[in-house]
DNA sequence: CGGCTACTTGACTGTGGTCAATTGGTGTGG
DNA sequence: CCACACCAATTGACCACAGTCAAGTAGCCG
């Protein structure tokens, strides 16, 4: 692969130059891991951040009884803890592939370096940063004000956007990830979360099949 | 009072010298508001951040049906909604004063110029907003992963050290704010706010007064 | 075909939310 | 100084959402 151009693909680094991407491209390193392979652990120190180049990765937390919330679940083409570069310096949460993953990684020292001498990174730096804080936001939300039936529906949505089209009837969502890791991503249990797809097809809301959801009635999913 | 000595007073800008922070002290506005005044309410454009000077500010979110979680609550010095400023521009939350209250307001636009041309400012700005977002991270997870008990002793785990000293058996922490809001603040309701205070009570783990908590046994904090 | 994993379904339980009544503390005014 | 009103906090009774445990089913791959 290319590195320089993939990481111009990233969001947060589309907006430099070929020059100052490629000065970026020249400290990273290669990384190419197995599934389930743990990439850092909260509290850990953190010595730099991820470019996902292929495969899926998950961020998450988890209590001493072993129960997981998902915080994200990472696709090709993101960039992942860079947040943790600051103030502190230590991984707040801990991630694991979930499939063969090849990632870019970037080393902190070099970085951080570049950072004070290039205001545009800074601020893109910035933006990506607030972008997972409103996600977090979002997060709490889901937790906090709203039952499980609303919180799928509030995810199918945000899919839905994702893909770039607004929820229309007949619509089809890949879910890309096992139920039961829709169900932590979601706060809940897998089980709960199967009985809420169940009770929402006998709403007829929407119609599971394997792996993708189908629409039928977006407007009960606004709703919720 | 003496804006730009406040402002350099505040984490945000305490890395500042003292002509970026007069430069930044010029732009600013002071404003006085009565308690229970909405400051901003989500989703809503962004127009600018505040520094508190006087009285108390809460940061919250809430449903159709009224409920309502408190995201944080700010303090004389704190800074907030600087997040805001980015990728979007939209206020994710809202904001209300809880007494009568002094703020220093910064408008987005002469900010954002400067921040432009201050690589200083914008790694000040990074590491606040960071900061931000571990704030959310732990918020997740006393939500999600653990029960109200245990969130009860995180907060005032957290409170100990914020007021700089550890947990030790004798030691007294001030609420500053009423049950109800703390309630609100741990995602849950005042009611079972007051049973768990009655439960670690019979428990002989501390004590409670008014506005106060008596730690009386610090090590069973730690441990939920 | 056998075995594995993901998912589903059922039965039960518990945490915590809601509603309503009561207590207690504080400040006001007669 | 007491009576009253007001608000915060507490207590009690009840209930619902969702978590857990266990058994069963379906789909997939060797």
């Amino acid at each position: 692969m290319n590195i320089a151009s993939f990481l111009k693909g990233t969001k947060l680094l589309s907006g430099l130059s070929d020059g100052e991407i490629s000065a970026i491209a020249a400290m990273t390193r290669i990384i190419e891991v197995p599934a389930r392979h743990v990439l850092f652990e909260e509290g850990r120190t953190c010595d730099g951040f991820y470019a996902l180049f292929s495969g899926r990765v998950k961020i998450f937390k988890q209590n001493e009884s072993g129960k997981e919330q998902i915080l994200h679940m990472a696709y090709p083409g993101e960039t992942f803890a860079e947040a943790a570069l600051f103030a502190g310096g230590r991984f707040p949460a801990s991630a694991e592939t979930m499939e063969e993953s090849t990632l870019v990684f970037m080393p902190a020292g070099p970085f951080l370096e570049r950072l004070h001498e290039d205001p545009k990174l800074c601020i893109e730096l910035l933006s990506g940063v607030t972008t997972w804080l409103r996600k977090l936001v979002d997060l709490v939300e889901d937790l906090s004000l709203r039952d499980v039936q609303a919180r799928l529906s509030a995810f199918l949505l945000r899919e839905c956007r994702k893909r770039g089209f607004e929820p229309v009837a007949g619509a089809s969502i890949p879910l890309r990830m096992r139920k039961a890791d829709l169900a932590r991503h979601l706060g809940t249990a897998g089980e709960t979360l199967s009985r809420t797809f169940n009770k929402m097809s006998a709403e007829g809301i929407l119609r599971v099949a394997r792996d993708e959801v189908l629409i039928l009635k977006p407007e009960e999913l606004v709703r919720s």
